[in-house]
DNA sequence: CGTCCCCTTGAATGAAGTCAATACGCGTGG
DNA sequence: CCACGCGTATTGACTTCATTCAAGGGGACG
């Protein structure tokens, strides 16, 4: 049976056992939801009742100020989820949209916590990509605490090729790139017209392309010395790997 | 006895009983160690072994460019603590300084597993605590994406001075705010000269004082107009109380 | 074929950074 | 007790990076 890309990116943690990876595909195929371009998955207010764990498409974390200025706070690629314990929290601070076409696996607190009860090692790792969600988002802070525009954005095209990468979702130096330059604006806290030039700029530089939404990266070491992105907070180096699997 | 911080905090949250009052009075009693101004609690690639529970003054996580930029990710206040399941990452990919003297109590893995076990209740509210910090983050990325300097700033006092009312360190409008112009620079993503800028502005127009170090705050609702602040994403509305306690 | 959204580009503007000089407070040691 | 040094705060003048404003182009779709 083909990976899910979950499993997939919590092999680069630890060694899943046969029964542990069904246990997970299971897990994948629980209450489907399908939105389109820009539907509210969960809004802010809403009370979270259910873990979504993203199967395919985009979507994103963002928070409005109340003028309408709009940050998004962090991305979802397929074979990420949300916060595991979201349901001990009353209300979202925050809302969750899809930014392509999105399918979700809806997982209610009672699966959640009977899976958790009786895999471990499935636990484990999902506590391990909570974490690394964790260090993302203080990568993002410091992004836009101390690098400059080129920088950001060479820096967060290296980090979603290298989280796509991690779940299979590049090939020959390409991926998908479904955002529109307003909205990775409205992640590196720029405007569309600064966005625009710097991709510009890296284009010319022979560095990337990037059209009608698929992005190439012709130098990813000099990408990465521009933006000077360090993969380490991304923990993919096998850190669990010593834990056996009962394979 | 009195409280100490961090049950003062959870207290926020849910109806804790007077045994996991206790319980956790023992927790901030275990190991206890103290750092002065700058010492490394934690080393970016150090393997975290411990879960620090910070006692009193106030810590930083922070991280380095290579070329020596650094940004302030977040703050340890008294009765804050670290990531819950920091262990399953084998190596930090930050640091955690001390930013003036500070008293720390490193809860083992085991201690930490034994009361999660032991009493739901706590477990439950650390779970809480972890989300809160979390959504704290996002809201300093949001802050750094979207929000001018004064409106960082504003953002941060009105942050900390909420923070720290909730553990019982506010007193008559004022608080201790123990940080150089610098260091609120390293949060904000200013530098310390916009900093000094700001913060003479917000006192020529009567909203706070700030000298040797103790902030006062003469009109928060106006400071939070400004910061466009909403305390929403702190969750201190009594979530849990709804859970009655076994008391 | 027109509309809408997105991308592109240039010129003017503005917020924050840089550089540099000065002031202040505090502890130390002569 | 005073001189000194050090870290921090303050202020002014100049620079720069990114924003704003504005106009035009291209592709998808009804």
């Amino acid at each position: 049976m083909k990976n899910s890309r979950l499993v997939r990116k919590l092999g680069h943690f630890t060694r899943l056992s046969q029964d542990d990876k069904e246990v997970l595909e299971a897990l994948c195929r629980s209450r489907p939801r399908r939105f389109g371009p820009r539907d509210t998955i969960i809004g802010e207010g809403e009370r979270p009742q259910t873990v979504s764990l993203f199967l395919d498409g985009w979507a994103c974390r963002h928070k409005g100020l109340e003028d309408g200025r709009r940050q998004i706070i962090s991305l979802f690629l397929p074979g990420d989820l949300c916060d595991i314990n979201i349901f001990i929290l009353k209300q979202m601070d925050h809302s969750i949209s899809a930014v392509t076409p999105v399918t979700v696996a809806e997982v209610t607190r009672e699966m959640f916590e009977a899976i958790v009860e009786g895999h471990p090692r499935i636990a484990q790792a999902l506590w391990w990509e909570s974490l690394v969600s964790a260090a993302i988002q203080r990568e993002w802070t410091t992004s836009l605490g101390q690098r400059d525009a080129k920088e950001r954005i060479s820096h967060l095209l290296c980090e979603l090729y290298v989280r796509l990468d991690c779940v299979g979702l590049v090939e020959r130096c390409s991926c998908q790139l479904p955002l529109s330059q307003a909205e990775i604006g409205e992640m590196t806290g720029l405007t569309a017209v600064s966005v625009n030039r710097v991709l510009q700029d890296l284009r010319h530089a022979g560095l990337i392309d990037l059209k009608s939404r698929v992005l190439t990266i012709h130098d990813l070491p000099a990408l990465e010395r521009i933006a000077l992105f360090n993969a380490n907070y991304l923990h993919l180096e096998g850190e669990g790997k010593h834990l056996a699997a009962n394979q």
